[in-house]
DNA sequence: TTAAATGCAAAGTCTTTGCACGCTA
DNA sequence: TAGCGTGCAAAGACTTTGCATTTAA
């Protein structure tokens, strides 16, 4: 499992350190977004003795490489972070626990179209994400 | 045209200021999102004198209000605010100088409907922004 | 060995807040 | 006049950076 991670950190072109290797591990097992708050506590927790600016430095250098993706989280008003899964486009998010569902099927190509040739813009993508609760936190509401 | 903006402001619950009818000139000539520095550069520009926090606070609150619409840009890491205009739905914006054209019809109602049903969540709304170069900004690429 | 990663502390950016004063209704 | 709005200065939250030290390859 920790040779996974080397495996996969290097395919990125990087290093296998410690910290790198316990953050891979957290995400891998998260299926939430999760903030550089989070991912240091849980650092901390396993016995990964790490810097908080370490955490911040990893996550930025995972999504650089396309390890990871940075989402903004305007309840929380600050981003978050998630591994990066292949044919993923867009995600749903819930607003309680944070638990992301990978939604692959993208309606918005057609609409991008559309609106290029109306506007006269050049689309160069764009910002889709669902908020709602999940199936567990819809409940105690 | 000041009285418009003191029974704009009267409408919804606010009491007309020098620096809130500034705020409110601005935006209204405005097509783009701006930023609170934006903002405040152009009411110093016209000759209102006021404090970056007072920017903030009108901005805050005219939002609260739903006169204005709040929207992180990704691309600056920060806010933008714009007036509120009725019946739009999502916006399209332009990298370069953020001029805003709101697109008034939104594709993700069905879309909506069908994830909801396929995850079991709750679906309390979306973000949905489109990101590209204007005719005028496209031009210089 | 050597370049890259990390720890630490400090600074940076955007935003918010407390309090005294000023202005609108 | 009474209460809301504003200026000012300070603090707060999140994030980034410089530099010395450590570590992986």
């Amino acid at each position: 499992m920790n040779d996974d991670y080397k495996a996969c950190l290097r395919e990125h072109g990087l290093k296998s350190t410690k910290a790198r290797n316990g953050v891979l591990d957290i995400l891998s097992r998260e299926t939430s977004v999760v903030t550089v708050e989070t991912v240091y506590a849980a650092l901390l927790e396993q016995g990964c003795k790490v810097n908080f600016s370490t955490v911040y430095r990893i996550l930025e250098m995972f999504t650089e490489r396309k390890l990871t993706e940075k989402i903004f989280l305007p309840d929380e008003g600050k981003y978050g972070f998630s591994l990066r899964r292949p044919g993923h486009t867009h995600r749903l998010i819930c607003l309680q626990c944070h638990k992301v569902v990978d939604l692959a099927h993208c309606p918005l190509s057609d609409y991008e179209k559309e609106v290029a040739q109306k506007t006269q813009f050049d689309i160069v993508g764009h910002n889709l994400e669902l908020y709602g609760y999940c199936p567990e936190c819809k409940k105690g509401r």
